[in-house]
RNA sequence: CGAGACAAGAUCGGU
């Protein structure tokens, strides 16, 4: 079933939909059960070519499912535009027994930051705690990245103050998500400050991060210090790209 | 017990 499974999604991967319902077809011809993963796989596929219709058809035939199956299928009906019927399927899977979960809140409110809904993302934000759904680093860095992208950037610092303060380590990206929000303002002392913090905890900047403040550089007319970025990225092997 | 599925970042290009 797993080797079934990866062949499906690297169908999936790839857009070849129909050939992975070939072969879903085949491996129950030689008596192999496909399962949750298998089924969420194909649901995700069709998801990803905007077929959110069929990856209900599927579903709704009664196969086996689990959280991430509806994740899947939220996230297809957020593709699509369906916001409303997102919600919807967030509350069917309430009662269903089928609790919703971090990746549940956290694709939701990704897609909702990016349709600058921010108020209703925070209202999924507080929605996700009251139930005991603990944010995760993932859940942070959508609401981080949409008080960004709103020019909101004290929201955005202050969600990572609240990250560090439950304990929750932000990632690189979650960095290169507030040093992209300053770069767009402007602000390249905050944005030095925040690589220096990230290389003291223990964090490297990657390409996409020395993209984001080199980027920022250029278009502030900053040349000479955007040109000893690129030699510092260098220097700690990160490569241009 | 482990292996396969769903969630967050820069730039550029396509529509």
């Amino acid at each position: 079933v797993v080797t079934y499974s990866s062949l499906i999604y690297g169908l999936c991967k790839i857009g070849k939909i129909s050939e992975a319902g070939d072969l879903l077809k085949e491996m129950r011809e030689i008596g192999l059960v496909p399962d949750e993963v298998t089924y969420t796989t194909i649901v995700d596929g069709f998801c990803r070519e905007g077929k959110a219709g069929e990856a209900f058809k599927l579903v709704e035939r009664g196969v086996v499912r689990n959280a991430s199956t509806f994740n899947a299928l939220i996230k297809g009906l957020c593709k699509a535009g369906k916001f409303e019927e997102a919600k919807v399927l967030l509350k069917k899977m309430g009662k269903g027994g089928l609790a919703p979960n971090d990746v549940t809140y956290s694709i939701l409110i990704d897609r909702f930051c990016k349709e600058a809904r921010l108020r209703e993302a925070f209202d999924l934000r507080d929605e996700m705690l009251e139930r005991g759904i603990v944010a995760s680093v993932f859940t942070y860095g959508a609401l981080i990245h949409g008080c960004c992208k709103v020019g909101q950037m004290e929201e955005a610092d202050k969600l990572l103050k609240e990250m560090l303060k439950k304990g929750l380590a932000p990632n690189c990206i979650i960095y290169t998500i507030l040093i992209s929000g300053h770069c767009r303002k402007g602000n390249f002392e905050e944005v030095f400050k925040l690589r220096d913090e990230m290389l003291k905890r223990g964090i490297a900047p990657d390409t996409v991060t020395y993209t984001a403040i080199i980027s920022g550089l250029c278009q502030a007319n900053k040349m000479v210090e955007a040109n000893t970025v690129l030699n510092e990225m260098q220097e700690r092997g990160v490569l241009p790209n």
